[in-house]
DNA sequence: CGTGTACTTGATTTAAATCAAGTTTGGTGG
DNA sequence: CCACCAAACTTGATTTAAATCAAGTACACG
């Protein structure tokens, strides 16, 4: 059987056994297709399942009074955009399709069921933690580091992310969203994300194009950015044991 | 028996009958002292208690490789500073000590204890989702809020958050911090967080001097800042019943 | 009393926004 | 097949919000 992208992720925080695995595969089943600009869940919605990213690139956004629109976060394949809704009353942002997005839903007894593993309940408490953590280093990035900076930042990030699915090869992976998404992910104007890129173009880091991010100088990128992966918290170099979680 | 931190907080988050009440009293024993500017947990750490906040004010915070600092986040009185960490191998940012602040250490079999409690653990999980949503919120006020609105939005989550441990009167809170600190919060430089404020002072919106925060129009402050209340989903407006849960 | 820390205020510089034209590309229909 | 059109992308000129530089003052504390 041909592991999903769920699997994939979770993978790699916890080690799975062969009937977690088999558990994750069987939710494979009556993918929905959002358009590129759709939303996925709207903000202030209650939605009924859980919905997990299978192909494509989605976003967490927030639209201001103004019709400004801030990014929060990209969801790629093997994210999950609400496991929280199940908790929560209702959405306090929107979720949008990005790309032609393919979302599986995913009944909350399906949910529960996956949460008595506990492998997988603390793989997805992991991951959970992990959002946390990346919303942090945005909050850097728009804080404290500059335009060309937060965009190479984005992208390491991206790469990385992207890698720990297996979507990234030759130090390529698909990326086909317009300079606008850039700035309202980065908070920056359209222009001077144009220029930013133009930087990093010339600066030999980066090819992006047809939709397409080339990471030319990996290392460079990094330092540039000050990208540390530790964040992240990927692949089996965890401290605690898996029998350790509270 | 007088309540405690947590449980005030708590009790906002979902209904706790007297025996969750209880078990919530007993955990307030030998509280440790941090002096202001001390870390409560450094970056990297890995500590083993859970650490909650009694008293006074903590944050989160990253240190860049050029000694500037990014505030991601304000604990107050009830918050815990690292239930993450009973899961994740090490801390990837630091806590440290706003002012003089109280912090309890809790055993994680105590956390296990009170997580076995329904009422509680679905009160906490949602505290924790408070805590993403919060990020969000701050990503947006750097992302696309001006300086003083960027500014007075965290003047009003303060205010409501603070509010909903009862530690606010006559719309006057305790907020012993430097404009540094403002500065290191907004990604600012301090002499603009000055500039900003002397701007919010002179609207007649908050009085904000000798360590206490005085909103004077609350509901100026909230349409300047573009707050909504809503991302802390406070008090019982909850749609989904206790029972609900995943 | 000095001395350091926080706060203020003014002058200047700078990063990024805005304004204003372009070009390039992809799609659509005649 | 080509004319037309709308997005998306570029590039240049100007403005603006915020940073930086530079001096102050007001205290609290030893």
């Amino acid at each position: 059987m041909r592991r999903n992208m769920l699997s994939r992720k979770l993978s790699g925080f916890a080690r799975l056994d062969d009937e977690d695995e088999a558990l994750l595969n069987t939710i494979s089943v009556r993918p929905r297709l959002y358009l590129k600009g759709e939303d996925v869940i709207g903000d202030g919605d209650v939605p009924d399942d859980v919905h997990l990213v299978l192909s494509g690139l989605a976003c967490r956004y927030k639209l201001m009074a103004d019709g400004e629109r801030q990014i929060t976060a990209y969801l790629i394949p093997g994210d999950f955009c609400d496991l929280h809704v199940a908790i929560l009353d209702r959405m306090d942002h929107a979720i949008g399709a990005l790309t032609e997005t393919a979302v599986l839903d995913v009944p909350r007894q399906t949910i529960a069921a996956l949460l008595a593993r506990p492998n997988i309940s603390r793989a997805m408490r992991l991951a959970t933690l992990v959002d946390e953590a990346t919303l942090r280093q945005w909050i850097v990035n728009l804080g404290r580091r500059s335009a060309v900076q937060s965009l190479a930042h984005l992208f390491c990030e991206l790469r990385t992310r992207m890698e720990s699915v297996g979507l990234v090869e030759n130090n390529e992976f698909s990326l086909p969203i317009s300079q606008k998404v850039l700035a309202d992910t980065t908070g920056l104007s359209v222009v001077h994300v144009n220029r930013s890129l133009a930087e990093l173009r010339k600066a030999r880091l980066l090819a992006f194009s047809d939709g397409r991010m080339h990471i030319l100088d990996a290392e460079g990128l990094d330092r540039l950015a000050g990208f540390e992966d530790d964040y992240l918290h990927l692949a089996g170099k965890s401290a605690n044991s898996p029998a350790d979680h509270v």
